[in-house]
DNA sequence: ACCGAATCGAGAGCACTGCTCTTGACATGG
DNA sequence: CCATGTCAAGAGCAGTGCTCTCGATTCGGT
């Protein structure tokens, strides 16, 4: 990011992020699909068109979001895991979980076009990689720092992965070094777990059988990290 | 749903299925945004203003197709349950989860229409309540059944639900009668985590990490079902 | 200090959408 | 056999994403 010289530049940054701003703003209001390129161009007194001298198309503006909504989560968990001791494993599980949630609660329709249903015509182009991951890279440490603290103590009575799991657990195992198949395994459960129950919540299933979610999600998430062998805490 | 006694009434009932059925297709194609009624009349060779006789709005045809994807998916994981030994408890809960699987790699826009982000402006009605929760009643006559044959033995070291927890256990227990609280909150956690299996691998969250994905899934089902302590098999 | 080049917003316009209203043709049932 | 209700068609409205052109402004090099 350039600081931006000449006048003209730092118009252009200006108007790039109040775009985005608005924008942001539209979609927490009205969703993904109601992205509206015109009413932006409303909102900044424009017309619809200047619009596109800032974003080539409706799905750029989008792909800006979806960035800043990975970004944004992101940075999150990890401020969450920062504040925690570092020794206490389960203690940075749980904050992370609670800080992904935290987040999915306060920016819904943001948490749904990372986690949801993808855009229809919409490709993720390579540039969302990179954010993508920031909160699962977060996990990993704690997972693999636990590990070699030798806290991890997994409960028993559960089936070894087969052997064919080995070449995606090298894969994952990137995140979490020095894990164990087994573990690895258990570690994706509990990271799906975590995300299917936020997606549950946050997209209605829970609608009229689940009131009291707040207290089901610490006890899953205490569940989830007992299942990666996290202690009890 | 009547027969149809007139020409006229038959003919309506047909028409509406068409519509239907080519809505369906271009969810399949397109997703649930592509959703287009005035290409729906072109295929028909009908004026787009006719739809509107056999359905006043787009989001009425939207909730045809959700309730028509609630009841697939509710069908198939009844008929893989009753493909099965009552008995064989475990293999049910495994055939449960794969004919989840199976249908939603096949129909992965009407998945993403059931089970992710909602679709903006739209809300649920209530007829979608039943058709919805089809799945999940199978999925408690499986544990119910399981835990009266007294054949549950759920592994140790996970921590038990704070008490505040009994009046949603309550709510959910209809679904599964004679479940201890604790057994509760485990089977959420399976089935929010089989779902967040599913939606991590259709939304695209594994892409390039995990590559034998019908592999780890096989895992993880095998998994959660021992975290409700269904048998390993 | 100037001037060609790059960049900007405005405006008109295209093809498309969901949806409404009216009109004339038709089948239905008393 | 005729009044009634239903039907598809057509025109039209307000809105969308996006393209293109046109003057005005600003920039960088001379």
């Amino acid at each position: 990011m350039n600081a931006g010289r000449t006048a003209r530049e730092r118009a252009r940054a200006q108007l790039t992020r109040e775009i985005t701003e608005i924008a942001r703003r539209q979609l927490g209001t009205e969703g993904a699909g109601g992205l509206n390129l015109r009413a932006i161009a409303r909102e900044l007194g424009m017309v619809s068109s200047a619009i596109y001298r800032y974003y080539p198309s409706r799905d750029e503006l989008l792909t800006a979001l979806i960035i800043d909504a990975y970004t944004a989560v992101g940075e999150a968990v990890e401020r969450a895991d920062a504040a925690r001791d570092p020794d206490d494993h389960a203690g940075r599980w749980r904050a992370v979980c609670h800080a992904v949630r935290d987040w999915a609660l306060a920016h819904p329709h943001e948490y749904a076009l990372i986690y949801g249903s993808p855009v229809p015509g919409y490709q993720a182009p390579a540039d969302t990689v990179g954010p993508a991951v920031r909160d699962t890279v977060v996990y990993g440490r704690i997972l693999a720092s636990a590990y070699a603290a030798g806290v991890l103590t997994p409960p028993d009575g559960f089936p070894a992965p087969p052997p064919s799991f080995a070449g995606d657990a090298d894969a994952v195992r990137e995140l979490m070094p020095g894990l164990p198949d087994d573990l690895v395994a258990r570690a994706i459960a509990a990271w799906t777990g975590l995300f299917g129950f936020l997606s549950f919540e946050l997209f209605g299933q829970f609608a009229n059988v689940i009131d009291d979610r707040a207290t089901l999600f610490e006890h899953q998430v205490r569940t989830l990290g007992r299942l990666v062998g996290l202690p009890a805490s």
